[in-house]
RNA sequence: CGGAAUGUAGCUCAGGUGGUAGAGCGCACGGUUCGGGACCGUGAGGUCGCAGGUUCGAAUCCUGUCAUUCCGACCA
């Protein structure tokens, strides 16, 4: 801990500083935990240093900081779009629930009834009828819905809903499971089966393009098992992403609820043939566990790492220069600013005067900013500015004159080569298993998913969850590869199937 | 819901066998600094998670409770 700065020639005193650097460096790095050590530790290390999210003091609940929600706002404004130019409108149902709505959906209740909270009295006074907090809102919007509708001219409804819910969670975990999350929950009602199942695997494929496009992860689509599926569809579709410990998280799903809720709550409409029949009903939803996925997908030892389609700051300035350069430098620093908002960058200058540059550059790495641009008065004289990049660390000296294009197009580079990087991670980490060994191998030794032949039974599905502690993510629609044995019983499979260690 | 660990200043933590609380970092003020977490000086800041109990006296011992983390069961 002794500084070299009592050595009295030079070269002694260069290698003391290096060492010193390295040595701070060091420190800064061990303030969070390595993935490598303790995963879950550096998940948790993040967000609480990156100041996304702190802790309530109510269990298993947290609260979104600016530089958290600020995410999620982005999340919105990306899949609001998309809801909109697929022709759904946005409403908001109640955050209560009678329990008689519960009591219509056999599924459904059994499904959700161990996480329900319940608000059974007002002051003094006990409810007539207990009301649930939702943990979704199939039930409420079934009720309008058969209210709603009457003739196949009131079809199809396509309605969304921005809202919170509640599912009291034994094990909770920021962003990935929390006792109180935000999300969306599409609900649809439809005159065909045909067009509801084609509205499920539309939305399911919005949700791709987002997640892709948007957080640069990498999915694979399919339809969960039978076992796996939301309490009261026919069927559930899911999109799932792999962390870089090798687990897996759901990022979204999308349900093709058949007849079943439209029976259980009587939606009911009169066809062009005169007929009264039962609409069929889709619903939808991604939550701001995304937000938890993306920073595990994305993610390094130095903290965050936002892709900048959804970044909330997206170029971070930092003036450099002593005293006497100040002025100079900031006012660079402002004009850069305003140019870059002026092309549509989410961008801003640090100009605080106490902290050192080196502290701002770790700062926001570990905040995940994508670029940085450091101004100081040599960079003024050259009439350039340098640019960092945050996903490989490149540092480019630009010309002033070119800033916008330049920042804009290295912003495009990042995103891609950040979801290129995810890509060939998901695809090392997408194995074959012809075994109930190999897969074990594969999920735990390999920190991996492991596609298997499975014959549709629920034993053998629940035998892998007991050997190997990996569930079912989803039956990919195009598989790559076949294997016609299930790996349990060896029995011809019924279905090729993605399995993994779950969040 | 079961097992384990933790809870003391904003953060990380130290406080053998009970005697009225400390460090580093951060924060405030002043000054010097500024191209990868700068430095000096001064200062503010704690009903020791909460509630009981034992005791002349509890951060310390006992009981309960709440929260967090990890493991398991349950669950998307």
């Amino acid at each position: 801990m002794h500084r070299g700065a009592v050595c009295s020639y030079g070269l002694t005193v260069a290698v003391n500083v290096a060492e010193d650097d390295m040595a701070k460096k060091e420190e800064f790095v061990q303030s969070i935990t390595k993935q490598s050590e303790d995963f879950s530790r550096w998940y948790i290390d993040v967000i609480v240093k990156a100041d996304l999210i702190d802790y309530a003091p109510v269990r298993g609940c947290v609260v979104f900081k600016p530089d958290g929600y600020e995410l999620w706002e982005a999340c919105q404004r990306e899949l609001d779009r998309r809801f909109k130019e697929t022709g759904h409108r946005n409403a908001y149902f109640p955050l209560f629930i009678p329990e008689s709505f519960f009591m219509k959906e056999k599924e459904h209740v059994e499904g959700f009834n161990p996480e329900l909270p319940w608000v059974t009295e007002v002051g003094d006074e006990k409810l007539e009828e207990r009301l649930a907090v939702r943990p979704t809102s199939e039930t409420m919007v079934g009720h309008m819905y058969s209210q709603w509708i009457h003739s196949y001219r009131d079809l199809p409804l396509l309605i969304n809903q921005w809202a919170n819910v509640v599912r009291w969670e034994k094990r909770t975990l920021p962003f990935l499971r929390t006792s109180e999350f935000l999300w969306q929950e599409g609900h649809t009602a439809h005159a065909t089966a045909e067009e509801a199942l084609e509205e499920t695997l539309r939305m399911l494929d919005v949700y791709v393009d987002f997640v892709e496009t948007e957080l640069a992860i990498p999915v694979f689509r399919g339809q969960k098992t039978p076992s796996e599926k939301f309490p009261g569809a026919v069927a559930t579709y899911s999109i799932e992403a792999i962390m870089r410990d090798g687990k897996a998280v759901q990022a979204g799903t999308s349900h093709y609820m058949g007849q079943n809720f439209a029976r259980s709550f009587n939606i009911q409409f009169l066809d062009r043939d005169n007929q009264r029949k039962f609409a069929y009903t889709t619903s939808w939803g991604l939550s701001t566990r995304i937000i938890g996925a993306m920073i595990m997908v994305h993610g390094d030892d130095r903290g965050l790492q936002i892709p900048p389609r959804i970044a909330p700051t997206q170029v971070i300035v930092v003036p450099i220069g002593p005293p006497k350069a100040r002025e100079r430098v900031v006012n660079a620093a402002d004009e850069v600013v305003a140019r870059l908002r002026k092309v549509g960058l989410r961008v801003r200058a640090d100009a605080r005067e106490d902290l050192s540059p080196g502290w701002k550059f770790n700062e926001y790495e570990m905040r995940g900013v994508p670029l940085r641009l450091e101004l100081g008065p040599r960079d003024l004289d050259a009439g350039q500015a340098v640019l960092v990049r945050r996903d490989n660390g490149e540092k480019l000296a630009v010309a002033l004159s070119d800033i916008e294009e330049r920042a804009t197009g290295l912003l495009e580079e990042i995103q891609k080569s950040m979801f290129e990087r995810a890509r060939a991670f998901r695809e090392e980490h997408a194995k074959q298993a012809a075994s109930l060994d190999d897969l074990r191998q594969a999920v735990r030794e390999e920190h991996s998913f492991a596609l298997a032949g499975w014959c549709g039974k629920d034993e053998c599905e629940a035998k892998i969850k007991e050997e190997t502690g990996a569930t079912s993510r989803n039956i990919p629609f195009a598989p790559p590869a076949h294997p016609e044995r299930c790996v349990v019983c060896n029995s011809p499979a019924a279905h090729v199937v993605w399995f993994g260690r779950a969040y």
